[in-house]
DNA sequence: AAGTTTGTACAGAAAAAACTGTACGATATT
DNA sequence: AATATCGTACAGTTTTTTCTGTACAAACTT
């Protein structure tokens, strides 16, 4: 079941095999807004057959503890990996989170949610005040210009509110309703 | 209409309201995976109210000619800007695509497939391999193993080809039936 | 054809991000 | 209560990314 019941010939093979698969997924990561090395280690939980330590990951992918503990956290901000309690055990254990389409939708709900709603909060602070602007000056070059943006912002605005609604069948999980999960 | 017929008093306060914007929306576009300036200057672009060169960027950012080059081909990359055709200008101009939907979509399109494609590639060519080392392995602690990684990598490709489906409504615009623009 | 102008490749400088080692508070063990 | 262990904050170093200036090819003007 373990690793170590392997010989040394197996072991290479396994750790190979494993390791072509970890190099992609988490190059690919980038799109989570996550580092190379932090996909790397996103990759060697994926694989690891039981929760593991901050120790673990520091001797397995050769790198400080320090560096595993931010890694780690900024794969749980992202809820990608999970704390898990384990008796016996005084150390903090992690497991990746396995239901990727939970992850894929989290990241939405987490990241672009936070963004959207802070993106339409300027908007609609900036039209609310080029409506005052525009109440005050009645004849002059400026008000076109005001009107102008006040136009591109609404636009963004509504971009935003069908945004918002998208992230909402994330968050809900009527997306899976939408497009579902098998064919 | 334009910038320059507006007093210093006027200009000040057109300039202020969209800084204000351009940061929020340039700070929030990382997740495009777009640099802070970069996301800085599309800002700048999506206020302007003629396309603009090169030269122009440079002045209005403040930074060479080299880095408006780059930062430019990076939005072109993900169709965030599109470049017009003058007649009369020498120069090339640029403008951004103000259909943030289209934006959106194309986003994915062009990243997220990218990503999707290679990582299901290297699983299915993984899975292969798996299969026919476990065919020669009869009875071996390594094989053990090799299922449990064969699972993990199909739960994988069954989570791609739904993500995979879901960036095709992306593509043919049916996302926009799903999730209605107008509520 | 000679002379401009434009956009970008490239090398080096500046800035930002990632990584490490030390230190220390919090918690568990003896 | 004393000791040991764990996780992370922080400062300094290394690595990566971004930015700049120079140089040059391509296209346009005269």
């Amino acid at each position: 079941m373990s690793l170590n019941e392997l010989d040394e010939n197996q072991l290479e093979i396994v750790q190979k095999l494993r390791k072509r698969v970890i190099e992609v997924i988490g190059r690919n990561m980038d799109l989570y807004g996550i580092s190379h090395s932090t996909g790397h280690l996103y990759g060697l939980l994926f694989f690891a057959d039981h929760p593991m330590t901050l120790d673990d990951m520091g001797r397995e992918m050769a790198m400080s503890k320090t560096s595993m503990s931010t890694g780690v956290r900024n794969l749980l901000d992202l809820h990608m990996v999970n704390k898990v309690w384990e008796k016996g055990s005084r150390k903090d254990l992690y497991e990746v989170e396995y239901d990727w389409y939970q992850t894929f939708t989290d990241f939405f709900v987490i990241k672009w949610r936070k963004a959207v709603e802070s993106n339409l909060l300027i908007l609609r602070k900036s039209v609310k005040e080029i409506d005052k602007l525009i109440a005050d000056e009645q004849q002059s070059p400026i008000r076109d210009v005001l009107i102008r943006d006040k136009e591109k912002m609404q636009e963004s605005i509504k971009y935003y509110i069908w945004l918002d609604r998208l992230i909402d069948t994330m968050e809900d999980g009527t997306i899976f309703d939408l497009v579902p999960r098998e064919e």
